[in-house]
Parts: C-alpha cells; sequence; structure tokens
DNA sequence: ATGAAAGCGCTAACAT
DNA sequence: ATGTTAGCGCTTTCAT
C-alpha cells in the first residue's frame, strides 16, 4: 500500500482533509476541538502518516529548507559547525541541503542556482570570498543569508565570526609571555575576510606589546591548505630570524610542521608554531599543536538561530554580526626561544 | 518580479505550457519541431527561468533526491566519500540530501522518516550496523539503498567496500616483510560489519605466512575513535608481546599513537603501526602513518553510480557489490622491530 | 507536432 | 469549529 496521504488521513477520522490539516498544524489560526484534534492525530499515527513536504512546499511557497555552502567538506573545521547547523535547523522542523563549492566562483553560482531551484528559504554561507560576485548578489537581492566566518567587502550580512581580535592577540600574548619577540605571521589567501582580520589583529597586537614586525615577518600562503602553508613556511623562515609563527588556521600550521622539518629544525625547540581553529586532530599531531579554539559546533547552532529568526520574522530584519569567543588551547607546540641553528639546510 | 513559471517561459514563446515542459525534456516520448524547441529554450534562457522542483516532484512522484547516512560527519573519511557522491549525483541532476546518525539507531530512524517526508528517491548509507534494524526495513521494504562502507548480516543489498582481504594482507604482509612476527590486530566495534571483515583477514593473512596469533593478539575498540584505541591499544600491548599492529583504521592507529606514548614506547622504534584508510592528515601526523589507502572519493562515486543505475531501471535491480581496490601506502609508522624495552610503566 | 485539461498533496481564504 | 473550494507549478494523457 502507497504512502497514506492527508486525504486517507481525514477519512479514517472522519472529517474533511482543511480540517486535518489543521488538527495537525496547531499552531494556525483557527483552533480545533480537543476532541477532533485527538482523532486526527490519532488516525495520522495509526496509518503512519508523514506529510508530504513536496505538496505542503508547492502550496505554501516555503520548503522548509536551508541551503548550505562550504568551500570544502574535507577541511575539518566545516563538519563541526555543519553539526551545529544541521542540529539546529531540525530543532525547528528545517532540513539542511549541502554543498561544495571547491573555492570556485562558477561552482558556487551554479550550486546556488539549483539549491533555488529547490526553494531553499534561505542560505546559510561558509565559501564567501571578500569579492564574491554570486554570494553578494544573494545578499543584495534580498534573498537571506547568514554568512559563517566570512564577510564580505563593502556588503553587510548577517554573519557568524569568531573574536579574531582577541584570539590572535592571546596567542601573540602567550608566545610573548614565553619570551618570544621576533613573532611572525603566515597570513592565508587575501580574498578571505578572517585573514585580513587576522593580519590587523596580529599587526596590532604586536604594537601593542611593543614588538617589531617588520615586512619580512608576514607572508601569505596561496590557500588554507598544508601544502599552500608549507611553501610560504619556507619563505617565512628563510628570510627572517622569527623565532615563532602564528599561522592563519591549524592546516597552515601544519604546513610549519613540514617545512620545519625539511629545514632540518625542530618544533617547538627552534620555532614555535601557533594554530588557530582547534580542528580535530590538532591534538594529535605531533608536536600537539597550541591553536586558538574556535567553538565549531556553536558556530554553525548561531548561523541557524540567525537564519531561523530571519525567517520567523515577518518583515525584514536588519543585519546582525555575533562573534563567538575563543580560547587558547596550549600543548606541544609552544616553547621558550632558542637560538636557531646557524647552517639551515637548503630547500630540496 | 517573482520567479518566472513554465507559463510564463511559454507565453513569451507563444506556446502552450505542454509544449513548452516538452521542448525543455528533450527526452519525452514525444518529440517538438526543432524550431519551436530553440525558441522555448531562448526564451527560457532570457527570462532567467528554472525548473521548480517541486511542482515537478509532486506531478511524477520523484525528487531527484538522494538521502545520505554518515554516522558521524566529523570522521575524515567521510567527507571525500559524500565529495564523490555528490558529483556524481549532480553529474545526474539529483541533489544529496545529508544528514548525521550519530551512530544512534534512533536518530537514524528519525532522519529517515524526515527524508521520506522530503520525497527522497533512494537512500546510500554509509551508518549501517550489521544489525541495524530500521535499515533493513529500508530494503526489506523495497526502498532503494546503497551501503557504503558496511553491510548488513542476512540481508543482502546492493553496497560498496574497499577490498579489505588483500588491504589488510598488504598491511600483514608490509609488517612481516619488514622482519614482524607478532602482528597485533586492533579491532574496531563488533557491531559493525568492516570489523569482521578486517578481523577475519587478518587471522586469515596470519595463517597464510605461518605466524602464530593467539587471543591475545587481538583486541576490539569500543568504537573507531581514537579515545577507544587508545584504551583498547593499552590492553593489547599490556597483555601481548607484539612488535606491530594492525589498527581497524586510522583514527584506532592514533590511539595506538597516545597509548604509546603513554606507555613510554615510541613508534615505529618499539612498535610499529599501520592503519587503515588514509584518511586526511594521516600523512600529517608523527610519525607519518603507514596505512592502508581506500579511495573514499571513488566509493562515492560507485556508489551513487549504483543508485543511478537502480533509480534508471524501469524494473528491480538484483543487488551488486562493488569491491574497490585498495593500496598500502608505507611512510614512517612502521619499521623493523626491536626489542621491547624491559620495563613498562604502568598506566597513569 | 501541438493544444487542452486534469491532477499530484497540501493549505488558506471563504463560507457556514 | 468545521466544510468547501481553489490553486501552487508542473507533466502527461488524450484529443486534434
Amino acid at each position: 500500500m502507497p504512502r497514506p496521504t492527508l486525504a486517507d488521513v481525514a477519512r479514517a477520522a472522519g472529517v474533511h482533509p482543511g480540517t486535518a490539516s489543521r488538527a495537525l498544524n496547531p499552531d494556525l489560526p483557527d483552533r480545533i476541538t480537543a476532541a477532533t484534534a485527538k482523532r486526527v492525530r490519532e488516525a495520522a499515527q495509526r496509518l503512519g502518516y508523514v506529510v508530504d513536504s513536496m505538496g505542503r512546499s508547492l502550496r505554501t511557497g516555503r520548503s522548509r529548507t536551508v541551503g548550505v555552502l562550504v568551500p570544502d567538506l574535507t577541511n575539518p573545521v566545516f563538519p563541526g559547525m555543519i553539526r551545529g547547523i544541521e542540529d539546529e535547523l531540525r530543532a525547528h522542523d528545517y532540513a539542511a541541503l549541502l554543498a561544495n563549492t571547491d573555492n570556485e566562483v562558477t561552482r558556487e553560482a551554479e550550486l546556488i542556482a539549483t539549491l533555488k531551484a529547490r526553494q531553499c528559504d534561505a542560505f546559510i554561507v561558509a565559501s564567501a570570498l571578500r569579492d564574491d560576485p554570486v554570494v553578494r548578489e544573494l545578499v543584495t537581492a534580498g534573498d537571506r543569508v547568514v554568512l559563517i566566518n566570512r564577510l564580505l567587502d563593502d556588503t553587510t550580512a548577517s554573519a557568524v565570526l569568531s573574536d579574531d581580535q582577541s584570539g590572535v592577540a592571546a596567542a601573540v600574548t602567550h608566545l610573548h609571555d614565553l619570551g618570544h619577540k621576533a613573532i611572525g605571521h603566515l597570513a592565508g589567501p587575501r580574498n578571505l575576510s578572517i585573514t585580513q582580520a587576522r593580519r590587523d589583529a596580529y599587526s596590532h597586537s604586536m604594537t601593542s606589546l611593543g614588538l617589531r614586525h617588520p615586512r619580512n615577518y608576514f607572508v601569505h600562503a596561496s590557500a588554507y591548505t598544508a601544502a599552500a602553508g608549507h611553501d610560504a613556511a619556507l619563505r617565512l623562515i628563510e628570510r627572517s630570524d622569527v623565532t615563532a609563527i602564528v599561522a592563519g588556521n591549524d592546516m597552515l600550521a601544519v604546513g610549519c610542521y613540514t617545512a620545519l622539518e625539511q629545514l632540518g629544525l625542530s618544533c617547538p625547540k627552534h620555532i614555535s608554531v601557533v594554530g588557530y581553529n582547534d580542528m580535530p586532530l590538532a591534538e594529535h599531531l605531533r608536536p600537539a599543536l597550541t591553536t586558538v579554539r574556535m567553538p565549531q559546533y556553536d558556530m554553525g547552532v548561531e548561523a541557524a538561530r540567525l537564519i531561523m529568526n530571519i525567517l520567523g520574522a515577518s518583515e525584514e530584519v536588519s543585519p546582525e554580526t555575533i562573534f563567538v569567543p575563543t580560547e587558547l588551547v596550549s600543548r606541544s607546540s609552544t616553547a621558550p626561544p632558542a637560538a636557531r641553528p646557524r647552517a639551515i639546510s637548503q630547500r630540496s
């Protein structure tokens, strides 16, 4: 026997479909007798009825679905956020439609089109570039959008961010407390807002501690990956006398590790490294990575809450930015500075 | 102006909606004049028309959506698979609806109900327990299901698996070639089919190499996590004289690392460790993990292909099992055996 | 080859 | 408080 329909339930309960609908959606204007409501619910239960979301969506114009765009699911930061998003959405009877953009704007555009075709009510975007044309279009066109771990240049949208200012400050201060003066920064690619935020936070922290930070103390990696971090770390270490590195995220910190290994240097003996995010497995790297913990799950939850607020409001709500607090997790990749050995083995 | 509908396109092209529908879905029985087809397509293009999948689904009874159930997105094996699934599905104009089961059967049941309500045409399940009642129900009820990296006891369903037999054999042989005789196995939880498959493969490999493998040479971890692996590895090392461990997956191998560290032993000096999966970051652990690579992305692609075949067929297709080949990746966690130091520090 | 019309399952406006 | 009715956007059978 096929899936029971609302009409089946209504028939079984001896009422009309409209009544059955109202009985099962108690928050509607017109109320229903407790008795009939009960009868309908029981019939639904007995037949194993579940609403057909297609029929409902077609009628209401809303799908109770939120599109979630991430740049790369294999980056371990995102799964945590997604869990948070999913859990919070489900609590409101919404589902997440997930898509990878691969950091490609064209793919992002394509996916957004697909998601719109599937009638997503809103979008949570973790993949936005600073000048992302597709996402900007989405925001300016009045679609409901929440950014997560990202911002757009020149366009305000609701967003959930970690408090990079205090996070980076904690990292720099931690290294300073250990006795480091020559602290470098391995920044991510320029086209992401977090890169800029963390770099500014680095400069600001160094300045307020009275530490020099000449141009050769920081370098940009071409992506937030271990490989790009490796290349950039080689440049940073060869061109400067830094005894410690604040990496833009944990994957870049991993790149520092492999660069140090290649140069015959050891962490934290010769150079200390601090990451950012506290991704899964960070504590299982060797040395265990000192890093700034970003509450990924909570960020996801907050993003979903923002979206639910926006969807629940009858009028347009003004954009809101939520900063989640960070926490320095001190492990084994940081130690007091020691002299770097004279001869650095050249690149292979 | 609101999203254009098919009627809008039809009007713009000077045809009736039915004709427009046929023009845009070229693989239907009745063909259309090349001229009108072109006219309709151009109108659609011009207006920026995208089909409303709700309307279509309501009419056709199919949603072009596949539910994907994973036990835990933060386990780094799954993102790769999901990427493969997504890419292949999208090539056929299908979307994936993703959900985490958290390894809880009740949550799994709930999610499947939700996904059914959203009219998923099929399911790809990476979360099935050997005796999973919910998934079994799905299979026996005739729903379209493909399992990935999992099997059910007593119920045949289409599945994509890694070739554990040869994968584990490669690991054992590798250790044997290095000179190890006392090779232990750190297995996963008993309620998963891969645990059983890998354990059987271990026994079989040991036997065919003529190696002893008494009961104290293997132990089950309570979950495929680093913490559970840690506990089980302590038991294995304390109760046996193994000089090498084949771990059920990479997370368990990480547990071996921390257990060894706690015991004051070093890897690979005192004990060699081989993982399974070659998850992201495996090469960035210290020591870099020797492991059996499982082509996660390809497995996802294969699972999606199976589903597309099943969905495309007019009749019921008989279940098919695809084994993907594995490859041993030799890194730094394996080396020739050395005597284990006499005194093992007791557990803290 | 195209037009006409019905209907998928649901909800909301209107009627009682 | 409940019944009646219309229609969301699409596909498809039937007619021409």
